[in-house]
DNA sequence: GGAACACCGCCTATTTGTAG
DNA sequence: CTACAAATAGGCGGTGTTCC
């Protein structure tokens, strides 16, 4: 197995109201890959430039980042020629994309659909270094820049940041920095593409948590009825389990609950309902381990916002006299 | 500047629960 | 049954972080 460690630097419109803005907001301007063996270690590199077609000229932020000029693109490849190329590189033999966060292989895809390029096999797994980096220094919520990693396993700074290649060798020295133990239980799945039907939907397990996918549905009502998408297993035993609070909104996207597992404890549910670029909706579920104090957070929580409501009631009607 | 994410709060409409 | 309160659902905006 290879690993194709990915980064790819792009560019958006300079003026608000382009029509392609909605179907493309981020034309890709550079691919830069290294290639990792099993021990990942180095083994090949990818890197070209590609001449924008949508936007042209560079936005002054994307020029600030990259040091890239509207002339400097104007040297690169056409995508499909670019991505063609970088395939073939990548397909030496079987591999595993990774990544520094979470965009790269939506944008790219995003940009390959733009194309009428047939996109990956579905579904896509992938290692996105920037959680796992959150996730072994027990920070799961924060997202740490590239440079804050280089700078915390002292990695030499030789190159510039936010160039295709370089931030791909940053990330490659960060992941051989990290050891394939701690990176491998750890990868996710790109959403770009969803699991078509109830056959193909997604099921992670992880050490203390689990992760689940569903297909698609024309509302987010729909979603919340589907018995799959409320179903709680235990991220370890699979088991179907009791709820002790069952799906409760937070006035947001995400909707929580709290499950007890006979043989592992309790389990906080979170799930987070996305819309795609057709207008349809589907979920992404997780179950993660808790304690009893975990427990009575989520109880918390619960009872917050219908005290919240409460007391804003009482407020509104005092007001009203 | 645009997108994604997490987290927070405010506002409204509808459904559900309860007291008279 | 009505009338009101409580709970629920969902939209929207703001903050602060990352990516480019």
């Amino acid at each position: 197995m290879n690993y194709i460690v990915l980064d790819l630097e792009w560019n958006q419109a300079a003026n608000k109201k382009n029509r392609y803005a909605k179907i493309l907001p981020f034309e890709i301007i550079e691919i830069g890959a290294v290639k990792l063996n099993d021990g990942f270690q180095i083994i090949d590199t990818f890197q070209e430039v590609i001449r924008p077609v949508v936007y042209p000229k560079i936005h002054h932020i994307s020029r600030e980042v990259t040091g890239f000029t509207s002339a400097d693109l104007q040297q690169g490849g056409h995508f499909p020629e670019v991505l063609k190329r970088f395939l073939t590189w990548c397909s030496s033999s079987e591999y595993r994309f990774c990544t520094w966060g979470p965009l790269d292989l939506t944008e790219l895809q995003r940009n390959m659909n733009y194309y009428k390029i047939p996109l990956f096999p579905s579904p896509l797994f992938f290692y996105d270094i920037q959680e796992v980096f959150s996730i072994i220094n027990g920070e799961s919520a924060n997202r740490r820049s590239l440079e804050y990693a280089v700078e915390f396993y002292e990695i030499e700074k030789k190159k510039d940041f936010h160039r295709a290649l370089s931030d791909a060798y940053y990330t490659a020295l960060i992941m051989a920095a990290m050891g394939a133990e701690k990176i491998l239980p750890n990868d996710t799945v790109d959403t770009y593409q969803q699991p078509a039907g109830p056959d193909d939907e997604i099921y992670m397990r992880y050490d203390t948590h689990s992760r689940y996918i569903s297909r698609t549905f024309p509302s987010r009502h729909e979603v919340m009825e589907n018995s799959e998408v409320l179903s709680t297993r235990c991220c370890i035993c699979d088991r179907r389990l009791r709820k002790k609070l069952r799906w409760f909104s937070d006035n947001s996207k995400n909707y929580y609950c709290l499950a007890f597992c006979k043989n592992h404890g309790y389990q906080s549910g979170k799930i987070h309902i996305k819309k795609n670029d057709k207008e349809r909706y589907y979920a992404i579920k997780e179950l993660t381990m808790t304690d009893s104090e975990g427990a009575a957070a989520l109880y918390e929580k619960r009872v917050d916002y219908t005290k919240k409501h409460r007391t804003k009631r009482r407020q509104k009607a005092s007001a009203a006299k």
